[in-house]
DNA sequence: TCATGGGCTGTAAACGTTTACAGCCCAACG
DNA sequence: CGTTGGGCTGTAAACGTTTACAGCCCATGA
């Protein structure tokens, strides 16, 4: 089998000659840099699509000092969110001419780094504090998804309502559905959307006149499995509810199997609702009544702004997207309305 | 705000000068080529790190006229399998030191080629004949995902096994659980995964001695709402069946729905199976007996194979992934036995 | 007529590596 | 002692762009 270089050989020089004019005009061609005469873009552009020529983006790179690059960094490649979250991050970067190169954790360290991109992504918690500071001294362009920025620290940050959305539920368990008495299931305690969406919650009880008990309140540690232990416990002791909000979907589907597994119906029984609107969480029996997130705008607007720290060498420090409450059956509103 | 280049600043002369050799050596260390001193090779990796030198990615690139990066194509960012296939590459591709760029298709053309790649691996169709023709024609070294390179074209491939997956599933349908009728729901006609489950549909039955009654099968086209009507249109017909295996996850969920709101009760009337083992396959009601296709290892093979391409000029043309059926509940199968 | 200046173009020096080639030193050998 | 050769090292030429700078041409105005 014939080894071929792998690389493009048709170069700049080619064009230039074949267009009867230099390299520098080509280039100023192909970048719409610089005054060109229409007659040389013509001849340009012919001669480019008679040969095929890319440049060479390497070439590129080295010359003008700019990678066209960015890094997205997360600890591991999982999850519903990180489709959605991906193709807003892929839409935006197209968009802007920009590249996306993804990088997991591995040994201690991420390849990514200035020495090959524009600028970073940083998941959640992918990136501990100390890491975080280094970059920040060489003034490395960084956004933060999901997650604040250390104190002291002046990275811009995307991440979407995460309280307003629990408020707005609960609002709507307590509003629409008349419950008085909801539990709620938060997620790790150094989890910060756990925290907010417990923030939520309380701050709606509060608005409503209703009394927060500690005794409603567990760790569902968004994991089925776990959650659906403490619904069990909870059952056995005999705790009367009307509805459980479990701070992710994950956590609902092992408080509908526990509820199941009690002999609870649900809804009627006792209501279940839940955060995120996985894929999985419409296919439920009931299926979950839920919180809506907008990965995908949060993925978007995360290279916007990373785009715009780069090029303008400033972005918004802090961009919180609204979610949206979606009703289904597990909240048992239709339920009430439709007989 | 202070305006940085956002490029790494220590290049390879600044650890050359304070190891006291020359670039060369340098590089020769860095990359593990040519004959070095240990006394060298101790103080490069010294200065190494005093400095935090980390190569210049373009520069090594331009020079080594290698890019170290791998191309993923495809259409569309979205799928239960998108999230464990990247995983299973960008393992593979990292082990390797290589680099992986994702591209979606837009306005007709992808953003990785030769020109910025080293080979590419194309998903599905996302990629047609005549563009597959033409970079092969280059000898750009590509490796396809889930379907076969079209006649006459030497391009290897990496799938998993539809037929052997569908039959061992339909096997266990009528040894295991005893049924005789049992109908399959195709998915799209032109879907290679589609032929080759339906494929060991029918070479099952006719092991089996069961005739294939054209009636019992029809399209469902990997897509829940079509199949939810297919199947309510069924049980309209008074069609009678033990089983009904759907040709993929999307289509069983349609299936149970359509099966539960005529009345009936899965698995006790009617069994269910489907094929994927998508991450909402076990939150279902009841758990869905289904074939789990081994997605990460056939990203991971993918790599390797293009890897083996790239480096040294070969691959096997042709490898298919083993399955694996993951009984639950929806095929009545362990319902039968535990009472 | 000549000076001015704007539009366009070309020359050539970067950019930060890799690597072919040549050269040095020293041990081993005749 | 001179030659040989292997281990190690350095010099400098690529790699394919971008872009500062200089220069040309021609229309314009004095």
């Amino acid at each position: 089998m014939p080894r071929v270089p792998s690389s493009s050989r048709i170069t700049i020089e080619d064009v230039a000659k074949r267009a009867g004019l230099s390299t520098a005009t080509v280039s100023r061609v192909m970048n719409q840099t610089g005054p060109v005469s229409k007659e040389s873009v013509r001849r340009v552009q012919l001669a480019v699509s008679e040969l095929h020529y890319k440049p060479n983006l390497a070439a590129k790179q080295l010359a003008s000092q700019k990678n066209n690059m960015l890094g997205l960094l997360l600890d591991e490649i999982s999850g519903d969110f990180f489709p959605p979250m991906l193709r807003g991050m892929e839409t935006g970067a197209r968009e802007a001419g920009y590249d996306l190169l993804i990088a997991t954790m591995r040994g201690g360290s991420y390849a990514v780094g200035p020495h090959n991109t524009d600028g970073i992504l940083v998941f959640d918690t992918s990136l501990d504090e100390a890491q975080l500071r280094k970059l920040d001294a060489e003034s490395f362009p960084m956004v933060l998804l999901y997650r604040p920025p250390p104190r002291g620290l002046q990275i811009p940050y995307v991440a979407f309502e995460n309280k307003d959305g629990a408020r707005a539920m609960t609002d709507h368990l307590i509003e629409q559905c008349g419950y008085q008495r909801i539990a709620f299931l938060r997620g790790p305690s150094d989890n910060q959307d756990s925290y907010w969406r417990e923030r939520g919650y309380r701050e709606s009880l509060e608005a409503h006149g209703i009394a927060f008990h500690s005794d409603l309140l567990a760790t569902g540690d968004f994991d089925d499995e776990i959650a659906y232990k403490v619904v069990r416990q909870w059952v056995g002791e005999g705790l009367t509810v009307d509805a459980i909000f479990a701070g992710d979907d994950e956590s609902a589907i092992g408080t509908i199997l526990a509820l199941r597994d009690a002999g609870l119906r649900v809804p009627e029984d006792i209501a279940v609702v839940g955060f995120d609107d996985s894929p999985s969480s419409r296919h439920l029996t009931p299926p979950l009544t839920t919180v809506r997130a907008p990965i995908e705008q949060t993925g978007f607007e995360a290279v916007k702004q990373l785009i715009s720290l780069i090029e303008k060498g400033a972005a918004q420090p802090e961009i919180l997207l609204p979610t949206e409450i979606i009703i289904r059956e597990s909240c048992g509103y239709k339920a009430r309305r439709l007989p």
